[in-house]
DNA sequence: ACTTGGCACTCGGAACGACGGAGTGCCAGG
DNA sequence: CCTGGCACTCCGTCGTTCCGAGTGCCAAGT
């Protein structure tokens, strides 16, 4: 059904359209691409890649274009993943070697691909869940608030206020600090509600309501600390071609990218480190992001937790190009997580 | 030269401009306006008026529009700050109080404000150059790194890893732990570089190395603190009236808003807690936020430092309903800021 | 069985001109 | 100083025409 030439002219059509962003007539594929017969043998086999449903036109007698089930075929059968020169490996290496923090990674991360792939990009923080405890640390504030501080091997910090049921000293904090990090350092976020249930018995009769609260509190941050947080930038990018790629969907997909939620879904179910996956068109979790791609990638930050990276672009956007740029920045982005 | 009527119709050739986004023409204005004289009477004073540079016409024999000049009369002059309903700031405080953390705050406001005026948000972190400091703890990561947490007043908190010159035991960080927190804790980040000064000569021989490691990184943190970080939210409001607004200048506009420093200069010199500023078109301090008009307020977070928030339009903007909600935004924040 | 050149057809987009209407400036009279 | 009247300007719209790119199909060639 879809012989090597079919192939090839599918192939041709999507590159031609990609540079262009316009139909692409039979006509000048046979002088753009070397393809050997004429014009109206390609004219046939456009025919036949209508027929399957890889390419349509805007109008009868207009050249054509991809559908998504165009694009996807190019992807998974047509193209390879183009890697970056070794110019912009050093690039990204020097950037991101700079920060100074966690959220210094992140923010470099995300402005660095939004350049590299002129497009809108999108980092997931490092997700909690799978990374362990490496210090709880409890600051007096008032006689009846305390700061709890919490430290995660990926270096991530959380922060909350709690209210302690009566006064407290230095001592008693000193006391309870030391209670936590002795059972809590170093196990891993699930297993911190276990090891914490037999703390409220261990501790003197008048410090259980206090141990209590800053239990409960520290729970709380395990918990919303899963609530994945998200970085975007670029987002200047999506309008540079708005008015060819997304004449009247502009505004719902800003919409949609400034909902931490769906941009979430968006990167989806990370895979495994430096897998890379493409949503094309209607495969995207969002309506609002229909006439679009993402293509994402996972990291690890370190060995220990897991999270995606990726860009969002106009559906006719330059595959092999952006996934070497994304391919690339999750792996350094783990390097220089892991070295931290 | 300008009498009261004259005034009165640059008022309402703003507010129907602003309203119907039309060249305002003689006939419309009497007829929407209880102006009690002619067509042709008006049409005297808008000769005047646009004389004066206050309006101007797109074309010849076309309805006139405000220039920047009677946009800045309007806002001295013709307009008050519209308080918000009861309703509104119900939900404003109930919207606010759920903020778990200083983050969550900052979140929290500029997306709120975002709504409430339907454009551009922009908050502005508060700034640390007035707070003092709280706690500075001290985490091992690995025999020889360690994790430098620095906690302020209005809850900030800010992480750096030190590079030890020699491995490190918990006895030892114990030790540089207190004797750092003696010196600093409760003193305001200007004069953190005075009171450790004595420090290396005060520890044992032995840790000096370390000490001054570590003092190097909390006075980069320091200053790096000073380096204002900034929040924004609702660049899809820019869109929905882009067509009308922005037709070219999109694309720069929302280039500039990904600057910090942009960002940065925008908000400009904070003003006393509650004062408004309105920055009309080519007052803008960015060329590509020319055709914008901003809107922003300072605030106060507690007594302690002082930042400022504001919102970003087209200079066809409701003028005092937009100052009405940045100044109650700004309000309610520094209450619930120094609630915390 | 596939490829090719020829040919009639379709349709979108640009170019052009006519037209209506909103708005103006000016003037003479109240 | 205000007002009604009037001639003028010019933008935006609408219909028309025209051109060209591109197609589908067919008959002839290999």
């Amino acid at each position: 059904m879809l012989d090597d030439r079919k192939l090839a002219v599918l192939r041709a059509i999507v590159e031609d359209y990609v540079s262009t962003n316009e139909p692409v007539g039979s006509k000048s594929l046979v002088e753009k691409h070397e393809l050997g017969v004429s014009p109206a043998t390609i004219r046939n086999d456009m025919a036949a890649l209508e027929e399957d449903g890889y390419i349509a036109q805007p109008h009868t007698s207009a050249g054509r274009i991809p559908t998504d089930k165009g694009y996807r075929l190019f992807v998974d059968r047509l193209s390879s993943v183009k890697p970056l020169s070794p110019a912009e490996r050093r690039a990204i290496q020097t950037f991101l070697e700079g920060a100074v923090d966690l959220d210094d990674v992140v923010h470099r991360t995300v402005r660095l691909l939004a350049q590299l792939t002129r497009q809108v990009a999108v980092v997931q923080y490092p997700s909690l869940s799978r990374s362990t405890v490496r210090h709880v640390e409890l600051v007096p504030l008032t006689t009846t608030r305390l700061m709890l501080v919490l430290i995660t091997d990926t270096g991530r910090v959380e922060q909350r206020v709690v209210e302690t049921p009566g006064a407290v000293d230095d001592e008693t904090v000193g006391i309870l600090r030391t209670a936590l990090n002795t059972r809590v350092a170093g196990k891993r976020f699930t297993e911190v509600p276990v090891v914490l249930t037999d703390l409220p018995e261990a501790t003197p009769p008048e410090l259980r309501p206090m141990a209590t609260a800053v239990i409960a509190m520290l729970l709380e941050a395990l918990v919303e600390g899963h609530e994945e947080r998200v970085a975007l930038a670029g987002t200047a990018n999506l309008t540079r071609s708005a008015a060819a790629d997304f004449p009247l969907t502009l505004h719902p997909m800003l919409e949609a990218l400034e909902e931490q939620v769906v941009l979430m879904r968006l990167l989806g179910e990370a895979v495994a480190p430096g897998a890379l996956t493409v949503r094309i068109g209607e495969e995207n979790p969002h309506e609002a992001l229909y006439p679009a791609s993402v293509v994402s990638a996972g990291y690890t930050a370190g060995d220990a937790s897991l999270a995606s990276l990726g860009v969002v672009g106009p559906m006719r956007m330059d595959y092999p190009g952006t996934m070497g740029a994304v391919r690339a920045v999750a792996r350094y982005v783990g390097q220089i997580l892991a070295g931290e």
